[in-house]
DNA sequence: TCACAGCCTGACCAACCGGTCAAGAAAATT
DNA sequence: AATTTTCTTGACCGGTTGGTCAGGCTGTGA
């Protein structure tokens, strides 16, 4: 009957090689795609042999999709920013900001993100079909409610979303290139 | 001295099968990244064996190198959209129409192409550097005129630039989040 | 002290990778 | 008709890929 003892302990080698391992994957998946990225490289970057991968994460596809997973969670906190906000201004303020946040401190799962929902998102079409679009149907209707109020101008809330979505995933992953020409 | 009749015939074989590579190549390429992509996979999708890609493109780098050329080059060509127009409202109109034209004829180039810049942009550093900084301050400046002759609010010319290409790249390549949403 | 579950890893595998090449087919030039 | 150039391709190469596995190691609980 002691379960409550029995979790916490034991798990701790295993939680730290595997966000070691996850940090490493979320880069070289940033910086080859999926096809692109090899584990040979991924383990050499975590500092352990490939074979030690292959135990914590039995194959490629379920380390990316657990990058993607994490990152895709991350993400859906900068919702809540927008949420706690009593008007438009402050409450689409705040979501630049988290989103840019993010994307400042995890630039490498923000590029995995981009190139996930890019290619059709073989690996998250669940989200992409139920989660995500909850988030989106629920945002859409507290723009609406703030436009009823007379507190912003009428513009249609899913453009504008895609709008906000478009700017600051844009400067997260084409920083390199706005820092070429500047 | 036979000088003008040489350069037309000749190489309609060869111009031919390049495109058919082209072709296959920048939808393998869009698809699978770099690094993701095979050889084999674009041979197959030209209908050709892969002994005769290596014989037009003797590397797979010197395919990718072409597939975005191209695609750089039909990018810039909506530039003159812009030139054209008396004012700010038909000369970004104008603009977008045509990036979002460019987009939707050639999704797979413009995936390419974000895909490039995200990572660096390894293979073209060149073009990045010299005729795409020369034509963004060329833009600039054509914008800082319509300000000064107050045709239009006084924005900074450089984060509208980006905003654009933000928005009408995240419809190119995000075309699939948006179908799901929706 | 022992036992046992979780952790580690060098060696190995079939499949596939980009790229080569020689030998021949087709086309253009003479 | 002869010759030369361009095009085509099956077979092949060394290296790498994702993934496996047997056997050893380690910390912990009894």
């Amino acid at each position: 009957m002691t379960d409550i003892a029995r979790p916490p302990r034991r798990t701790e080698i295993r939680q730290q090689n595997e966000t070691l391992i996850l940090q490493a994957a979320e880069k070289v998946f940033a910086e080859a795609g999926f096809g692109g990225a090899t584990m040979q490289l991924i383990a050499d970057m975590a500092g352990l042999p490939k074979a030690n991968l292959h135990y914590y994460f039995p194959t490629k596809e379920d380390l990316y999709r657990r990058v993607v997973q994490d990152i895709f969670e991350i993400w859906l906190q900068a919702a809540e920013a927008m949420d706690k906000a009593p008007g438009p201004v402050e409450g689409i303020g705040a979501y630049i900001q988290a989103k840019m946040d993010i994307s400042r401190r995890h630039p490498n799962g923000s590029k995995v993100w981009a190139f996930e929902v890019m290619h059709r998102a073989p690996a998250i079409q669940d989200y992409l079909e139920t989660t995500l679009r909850a988030w989106t149907t629920g945002r859409v209707r507290l723009i609406e409610r703030w436009i009823a109020e007379g507190k912003m101008a009428p513009v249609d809330p899913e453009h504008l979303l895609y709008m906000l979505w478009a700017t600051t995933q844009h400067y997260a992953d084409f920083g390199h290139q706005i820092e070429t020409l500047n």
